[in-house]
Formats: structure tokens, sequence, C-alpha cells
DNA sequence: GTCTCTCCCCTAGATGATCTAGGAGAGAGC
DNA sequence: GCTCTCTCCTAGATCATCTAGGGGAGAGAC
């Protein structure tokens, strides 16, 4: 069995979700688009994951929604980046920088 | 609360650990000692997750096991990269490569 | 005016790696 | 004999993610 993407980069998900966020308000079909587009292609979010992910960081306080109508003229649910979500999302970028870090210096090692 | 470590990086284990075994026979405990070195300090194996995953990664075939005698005089496990083993860590480094990358990329859009 | 397509939301249940929180044997040094 | 460190191991819980759906509502085609 191939292992799937998550599996091998679980928890990066609020990340990419904060990060996109931080660019500006973007209901959860466009986060997903977003982070597709932005990754070349190589990220893509599934809605399984996406939604629950989303909850929970409203849950905490990172993100809030509203709901509003997107460019096509349908009802979406916007989200925007809190003032704890912005310190949220600098901590986790620092938090990936050193564990991406450390994983390089154990794949150079010889 | 905190998250953990491998909250954000689950499912590098088995990279760190078949990268670890490509530089030679290790037991164990030596296999954990050796990501900490090398990842100064950063990575840090729980042994409740270490054992399950080499139990894991042999049952795949991409390790081997035997046992010995440690340098200090103690019965250990060695284990060893197989052929399949080795085919299986380019994988994961390649697979690493291009989602660390990707992320790297979210990171950094504006 | 109805069909289909795309946009957009959502959920229940299963999966599976990892963590918690232990237990245990056996050299070595005192 | 006591304690320290080395070394192995496991059962059960946790929790993000995946699978595999469901549904409503514009918009364009015919």
């Amino acid at each position: 069995m191939a292992k799937k993407q998550a599996d091998l980069l679980q928890g990066t998900l609020d990340l990419q979700i904060l990060k996109t966020l931080a660019l500006g308000e973007q209901h959860g079909w466009g986060i997903a688009q977003r982070i597709q587009q932005t990754s070349e292609g190589v990220l893509n979010i599934n809605q399984g994951s996406l939604y629950p992910a989303l909850y929970r960081l409203e849950e905490q306080g990172w993100i809030s929604s509203s709901w509003d109508v997107s460019d096509n003229n349908r009802q979406a649910k916007y989200y925007k980046l809190t003032r704890t979500g912005q310190k949220q999302l600098a901590e986790e970028v620092a938090n990936w920088e050193r564990l991406s870090g450390a994983i390089e210096l154990v794949l150079q090692s010889s």
C-alpha cells in the first residue's frame, strides 16, 4: 500500500491553512484551491480533512468565520486569521523550520 | 496543550530510521541515540514509537534483525537495511523533498 | 424549464501512527 | 546487594486524517 501524502506530513495542514489565510480571507474551498496552486499541485487537500481542520482552528480561536457571497455568487463561509491566529502561525512556522531542518540534518549525515 | 513533535511530522520516523540504518547496523536504542545526535538534539524518539516502527519496517522487509552483543556487553537486537529497504529509503527521501519543498512554497507565497 | 455541471458546505465511521505509562532482565560499579 | 544504565517490549488511548458518502444552489446548454 503506497503511503498517502498526509501520512508523511501529518500535522502540517493547520500550518498550510493559517498561512493561506494570512494572505487574505478565503472560504474553505478557496483555501484548498490556493494551497494546491501555490504548492504547484503537490499538496491536495481532502475535504474530509479540510473541514474538520477549519472547525478545529476556529474552536481554538485562531480563525473566525462569516457567511458571505462568493465571486461565483454562491453562499460561502469566509474564514480569516485572528490576532491569536497570527501568533500561532508564527509559532508553527518556526516549529516547522526547526523540525524540517533537523530532518535534513539526519538525511545529510554520513 | 502544546503540540508534540510528531504531531507535526508524523510519518517521518520510518525515513529517519531507514536513513540511520543506511549508515550501518544498529540496535534500536542506538538508532534513537544516533538520530538525536545527528539532529542536534531536536529529534527525540519515543521508545513507544520506535519499537512498533521497527517491527513494522521488518514486517515490510525493509530491515532485518539479528541478536548480538553490544559494545556494552549486553544482548541487543541489531537491525540492518535490506536491498528493498534501500529502495524504500530512496523513495521516501524523494517524497520528503517533494513534500517539504511544497510546504516551503506555500510558506513563501504572498 | 429541466439537465447537468460546478461550486460550496458538511458528517459519521474507520484507520493507523504515535504517545502514555508502564514492565523487565542483565551487566557494571560501589 | 544496591543502584544505574543499557536494552528490550507492550497494551491502551489519542487524534488527525481518510473514505465515502450527502446535499443545496447558481449557471449554462438545449
